[in-house]
DNA sequence: ACCTGAACACCGTTCAAGT
DNA sequence: ACCTGAACACCGTTCAAGT
């Protein structure tokens, strides 16, 4: 069964989703929820909360931990989860920038799920290096150089600023793979 | 003289610098410049241009081609122009996140913009691959991948995702030195 | 051409009640 | 425990005037 608090999320979702977070109006999230334009002060201390909530979910939901399936190689397996992370903020722009965004208030629950984030993805990191398919050195760093190329390819390929047409066609998902054969030598 | 408009400018900027763009208020703006809370509207059509037009300048000064110096090799002033990208994202977060934000309406002057700095940074990209310094290949792809690590590590270290301490510590910085040095081999 | 002041339709949030 | 309805202070935007 469906609690209010879960459909307050939903609706909040499919607003945020449609119009970004101004978009998101505790009225309309009520009304589509069916109750009043304040119930959603019962279930969430404020419009942050609510948003705070769908982004610790949809964190949660991303993380590479989350869609493990087995690959060839270490590296496939990384490269995989690299893409899902790309194919993720492509289809869900609005989420990627909330995510992503300036954060204030209660930050615990969100801070968590970016920790076990980062610990899966070092894991996948280790893996290829232990099979000599990326260079060694620092994991952790190697991880940042990888998901910022992820991240940035997948925020510049959202805003256009990549080109669309001609021989420097790539689309984000290109550049990570650029990245994964350059590494490999 | 400093005209109306471009006392509403500054003035917006320092809002937005100070709370991002909820915080510019058309009321505050105008109260801070010494107009009414409408005046705004006779220079700009509404908050959205008003906005527009602060990221389209903040586009121009922080293109590679603005800040240009003569450098010992090609890829030291490769390396110089993303730096000075990477600072000035972190030194103005919310202008980074407003210039990379979703654009509707009158674009055409963010757009020219946007075109320019590209072409800027093939220029680098070229003049590097021509010194042997960087792989051959596509120069287009190539500065779009390192746009991306640029991009994407200013982004998450301004979110605090990039680890602040330990032996993986890594700055938004580091994370572009690190990709230079793997593609020059 | 540039600006003002009133007005309208919204929104987040608070509060006093209701069941 | 969960919800409602009125109310408050705000905000973007429009409009009729003013100089």
């Amino acid at each position: 069964m469906e609690s209010t608090r879960d459909r307050l999320i939903a609706e909040a979702t499919t607003l945020l989703d449609a119009g970004g977070p101004a978009a998101v109006t505790l009225r309309e999230v009520g009304k589509r929820a069916g109750v009043s334009h304040n119930a959603p002060y019962k279930h969430f201390s404020g419009k942050q909360d609510l948003l705070a909530a769908i982004a610790a979910r949809d964190l949660r939901q991303q993380s590479p931990a989350a869609g493990r399936r087995r690959r060839a190689t270490p590296t496939e397996a990384l490269r995989a989860a690299l893409h899902r992370y790309v194919a993720w903020a492509v289809r869900h722009p609005q989420r990627f920038k909330l995510i992503f965004g300036a954060w204030s208030g209660d930050v615990a629950e969100l801070y968590a799920a970016a920790t076990e984030a980062r610990a899966a993805w070092i894991e996948l990191v280790v893996a290829a290096q232990d099979a000599d398919e990326l260079p060694a050195g620092d994991p952790e760093r190697l991880m940042a150089l990888l998901t910022a190329v992820a991240h940035g390819a997948a925020d510049l390929a959202l805003n256009g600023h990549l080109s669309r047409s001609g021989k420097g066609r790539a689309n984000a998902q290109d550049l990570v793979d650029d990245l994964l054969d350059y590494l490999r030598g």
